[in-house]
DNA sequence: CCTCTTGAACTGACCAGTCAGTACAAATTT
DNA sequence: AAATTTGTACTGACTGGTCAGTTCAAGAGG
């Protein structure tokens, strides 16, 4: 058991409880107890429980833009688009909890900087892809690709966090064609 | 000095404090304090601070679901769609905090019935008109109309947020423009 | 006088953070 | 190779402070 594996079982379970009741419903003593550590171990770690939680945030939004990174293929921009959009739903669907938790959190000025490094990174990847669409006349030239971005990541995390409340047996795929055909647009 | 008053006073001083720091972490003696108000007064008329919240949840689910109706006007479905569109930014635009509150308590099983309300009364309104814009064939008959409201309703929620966040000098209806453009689909 | 409000004092539960100590493996000394 | 030291990871009881909720005596006002 390494230190790294102990950070890991924290994250699961600070992640779990956070994404349930919120950060600071959330105790130290109910992270520790359900990641099988003692108290102490959490402190020895992570230093205080804003510091928990701003390693978690870091690493989490680390691995979400890795993944919207990866997906980002296809032999047209909108291609591409498509596909960012099936892996951010994808990521939210192995990563439930922490979609609730950066919807909850995302806005709060006391997260600055992993705020700072979520749009760098992850909104990043929507905003190149528009870009790459609007400069080779895929959508309109002058649409504000910053805005656009925000916006379908709001819109594919929202219904990522219904999928799992309201619909959880119900395909990915599916999902994907509903919110795809929104960007398509409409049939005349 | 009526008790409708003193009710709105404490209402409007817990959805900024609240918006700000989360549920938990506001106290009702800062609650009272904001508000003008003494402590006593918050529990004599709502009975505990859960008690307030589910009465701001309340009232403010309320005020939003009458202006998305009171915006779905036009000659068309897909008019129509803009049109709430813009007036859910309106709304958000007056009541900024409120979209804090709701993205970050919106999904939390403890207040289940404030959310049922919403998906019933405020989401219900892009469902309708989702389902007349395929009646009458302006989209695909078999798109998920509970999924597209969900999703164009959270995207409409945290680009309120990012823009008094990160833009609020921009105009309300740059924003517009940009979301319906998106929703329009893209220029061939 | 009845409803509403005030503000202060109190209680008991709860919680972030601390700290002295344990465990143990690797390095160093004898 | 046995004995000792060092450093790292972890432990959990404890502390000091905070906060929701209660109580209540004293107004305010209609």
């Amino acid at each position: 058991m390494s230190r790294a594996d102990t950070r890991m079982k924290v994250f699961g379970a600070a992640v779990a409880l956070i994404a349930e009741q919120g950060y600071s419903a959330t105790t130290v003593d109910a992270i520790a107890e359900r990641a099988g550590v003692a108290k102490g171990t959490v402190f020895y770690n992570f230093g205080s429980k804003e510091g928990l939680f701003g390693a978690l945030l870091e690493h989490s939004i680390g691995k979400l833009a890795e993944a919207l990174s990866e997906a980002a293929v296809g032999s047209t921009a909108l291609e591409r688009l498509d596909a960012v959009v099936l892996g951010q739903l994808r990521f939210f669907e192995q990563y439930g909890p922490f979609a609730r938790v950066l919807l909850a959190e995302m806005w709060r000025t006391a997260w600055q900087e992993a705020v700072a490094q979520l749009r760098a990174r992850a909104l990043g990847v929507y905003a190149e892809v528009l870009r790459q669409a609007a400069d080779s006349g895929e959508v309109r030239a002058d649409l504000d690709v910053e805005t656009a971005a925000t916006a379908i990541f709001g819109m594919v995390l929202t219904v990522s966090i219904e999928r799992r409340v309201m619909h959880p047996e119900r395909l990915l795929e599916e999902t994907h064609a509903t919110l795809v055909e929104l960007l398509h647009g409409r049939v005349r």
